[in-house]
Formats: structure tokens, C-alpha cells, sequence
DNA sequence: CTTATGCGGAGGAAAATCTTCCGGTTAGGG
DNA sequence: CCCTAACCGGAAGATTTTCCTCCGCATAAG
């Protein structure tokens, strides 16, 4: 993506958009601009230069997240063996990169980009598509819990998303993602509250509103 | 506490720091100040009056919470006929009640204010205690999975604790407790990967650092 | 009924953030 | 190796956000 571009060029493109994904993550689409460029280690003319406005920047960070999140998604449930360890592959990986099943800080802005935008919406699309899959195939395996639905693993990656900075360690997330998948084997079955939360409540929480700020 | 005020004064100091305790974990502690008061219903004057400053009113919400948290665990461990129950308890009240084992995003604030201010202290030191006390009856008794530690425990309380506005649904956070309660029996014991965490990590996680700002 | 206490929010001061612009630097083709 | 188009950094002025005081009006409580 983006070619025609100067090497230090694109190699500070790309810091940029890795900074910035960290940042909205971490403290909201709000950060000053300036803080992205001084964590990305470029001034703020480049910045600007690159993304005339925040939208641009915000449009980068989400078609670059949601591309890694597709290729996981489809990645893994080509190599793995079975649905279930797809499911697993997909949930360590999300966390690994810290990607909810939409990055959901960005959803708003997202959401709002996205008619007018890049075929995000086709990209978003595949995720929830291989989700979906994993989940019926899982189930019907026996391996996967039945009173689970896709809102739910949405949910539960999301929150693997949302850790407070101060947290953030591999380590202990990796400890957190291995529980969460213990808790969604069929072995276990102590029954859930209320209904599994469905494909519904999965594209609900992918585009989910901010509080009306205004 | 806080007494000798007009009634109407109390309910508004109330509603405020209700509403900041909303707003911090939504939003950060830098929430405007006028927002809090929007949102609580009342006048920036009036919040400014009963609050000389920002932490006047995060000292108010951090106390509230940690006297919440501390009823919380200490009602469930005399309460509950054994450990694991008041396991139990503790993490399904702490979500109701969106408390992380401290309330994490005021932590950085209140750590500072701790010398100085009330007995923050020692409300902390209880609540600990109770969760280690929790943890280590419940795998005594073999129903807790033996490789978790206190600090596991922590960080899954404050997974809980940072939904993501849009997301915060008292039936759908309820599920993922029970997931994560469920990952957490015996009876699974996948091994997790790592050493658990333990108590300097509990204690480290209630006291996160946030990134140099300045 | 009186009055001490409390309330709301307008508005000026201060701070944070945006955005442009240009002198200096560098990648990379010739 | 050299030249130049492309790129870089960050100072600085414009703009927006946030702070926090102050005072006339409202009301709880004796």
C-alpha cells in the first residue's frame, strides 16, 4: 500500500501509523497529533505531511489493523488442524497484536469513514465471516461450549484489547487469553446468564457509538 | 462522611462523585471538569465549591471505591459457605459494580495522595489481604486451578473494569465473569503458560504507573 | 419569615492543540 | 561522486479547550 514513496519516507509512514495505533489504543482518538509524532520519534511536519487531518491517520491505522486481522483470521483457519485451534490461534493472535475484532476505539470514526472509504467494510466483512465459521464448526466438534456466540468471543477479545497501558505484558496476557479459552471449552459447562450473545450483538459491538460528546 | 451539609448538598455531592467515578474510568482523569458536572446534574460552581481541585474530587471517588471494594470481599468471605463462593462473589460484584481490584485508572493519582491522605492505605491492605486469603483457601480446597496467582486475579478484575463505553452491559459483562470463572476451576488446568502472577504483581498492578507525560 | 447556605453558569485568564511554513538534510538516479 | 527532487524537523501564530472565580438568585431549615 501507499508506494512511490522515498525510503526514510515510508519507513516513517509506517512509524506513524504503528504509533498511532498504540496511542488511540491506549488513551483515545484524541491524543494530540503531536504526542503520535513524538512516540513515532518523526516531527510534527511529517506528520501533517502524510495525513492532512486526523481522519486520514485514523483511516491508515484502521485499514492496517483490520488487514492483520483478516489475515489471522483466514490464516488461521486454513493451517490449523481443526476449528477449535483456529479458534485459539485467532484469540492468542488478536491479543498479540492487541486487535479486537475491530479495533474498537476506532469504531466510531470508523464506522463513519467507512461508506465513503476503502473496502473496509468487505475487509470487516471477511473477519466476522471467519469468526463465524470457527465458531459453528467448533461447536458442532463438541469442543467449543453451545451457549456461546460470536458477540461473545467479540467481547472477550475486546477486553483483551482494552488493557491499561500500565499492563500491557505479553506475559501476563498470554496467561489471561489461555483462561478465557478454558472457560469456553464444552468440558466445562456451568451454564451462562441469558442467551449467548449473537451475530447481532457481534456487529453491534464492531460498531459501537462513543457517548454523544456533544 | 462528610457531614454538616444542607441536604441538598449531600445529594449533589453524591451525584458528583458518582458521575467522576463514571467519567475517569471512561474517559481518563482528565476529564474536563465541566463535563463531570453536566453529567452530574449540577453547576461547575457547585462541583468546584465542594472540590477545590481535581484531586479533592479523585481522593472522594478513590475512597468511595476502595470502601465498596473492601465491603465487597469482606461481606463475601464471612458470608459464603466456602473460598471458592466468595471467589465467586467478589469478582461478579466487582464487575456490577465496575471496581477493578483497585480502581486502576485512578491508581497513578491515589498512589501519590496515599502518604499523605486518609487511611487509603490500609483499606488497600484489606482488600489484598481478603483476595489472597480467597485464593489460597479456594486452591487449598482444590477447586481453584493451582497455577494462579493474586495477580491473575487482579488482571482479570480490571479487564472487567475497562470496557469500553459502548460495550458496558450488565448481562453481557455478567457472562464473561462466568466465563472467566470457569477458566478458573480445577477441574480445566490446561497448564498456563508462565509462572503466576503473584502478590508483588497484584501489588504492582494496583499501583500501574502511567507512561512519562511529560 | 429569615437568613445562612447553596446553586448555576457567564466570562476572562491560561493552557493545550492545531496547522502552516521554510531553512536545512538526504536518498538515490545519472 | 554529485545533484536535485523529495523529505525532514520544529518554531510560531491561530484556534480551541479547559480552568476556575465571582455574584445575583434560590431554597432548606429553624
Amino acid at each position: 500500500m501507499e508506494k512511490g514513496l522515498r525510503a526514510d519516507a515510508r519507513r516513517n509512514r509506517d512509524l506513524i501509523v504503528a504509533a498511532a495505533q498504540e496511542l488511540f489504543l491506549e488513551q483515545g482518538v484524541d491524543v494530540p497529533l503531536e504526542e503520535v509524532a513524538r512516540r513515532a520519534g518523526v516531527g510534527v511536519g511529517t506528520l501533517y505531511r502524510r495525513f492532512p487531518d486526523r481522519d486520514a491517520l485514523l483511516r491508515a491505522v484502521g485499514e492496517q489493523s483490520l488487514r492483520r486481522l483478516v489475515d489471522l483470521a483466514e490464516t488461521a483457519w486454513q493451517e490449523e488442524p481443526d476449528a477449535w485451534h483456529a479458534l485459539c490461534r485467532f484469540l492468542r493472535g488478536s491479543v498479540a497484536l492487541r486487535l479486537g475484532v475491530l479495533p474498537a476505539k476506532l469504531q466510531p470514526h470508523l464506522h463513519q469513514r467507512m461508506r465513503a472509504g476503502a473496502d473496509l467494510h468487505e475487509l470487516r466483512q471477511r473477519v466476522i465471516v471467519a469468526v463465524l465459521r470457527m465458531i459453528e464448526r467448533a461447536q458442532a466438534d463438541g469442543v467449543l461450549r453451545a451457549d456461546i456466540g460470536p458477540g461473545d468471543i467479540a467481547l472477550l477479545m475486546t477486553l483483551n484489547v482494552y488493557t491499561p497501558p500500565g499492563m500491557h505484558n505479553e506475559q501476563a496476557m498470554g496467561r489471561v487469553v489461555e483462561i478465557m479459552l478454558d472457560g469456553l471449552r464444552a468440558d466445562v459447562e456451568s451454564p451462562l446468564p441469558g442467551a449467548p450473545l449473537g451475530e447481532d450483538d457481534l456487529r453491534r459491538y464492531t460498531a459501537v457509538r462513543l457517548p454523544p460528546t456533544e
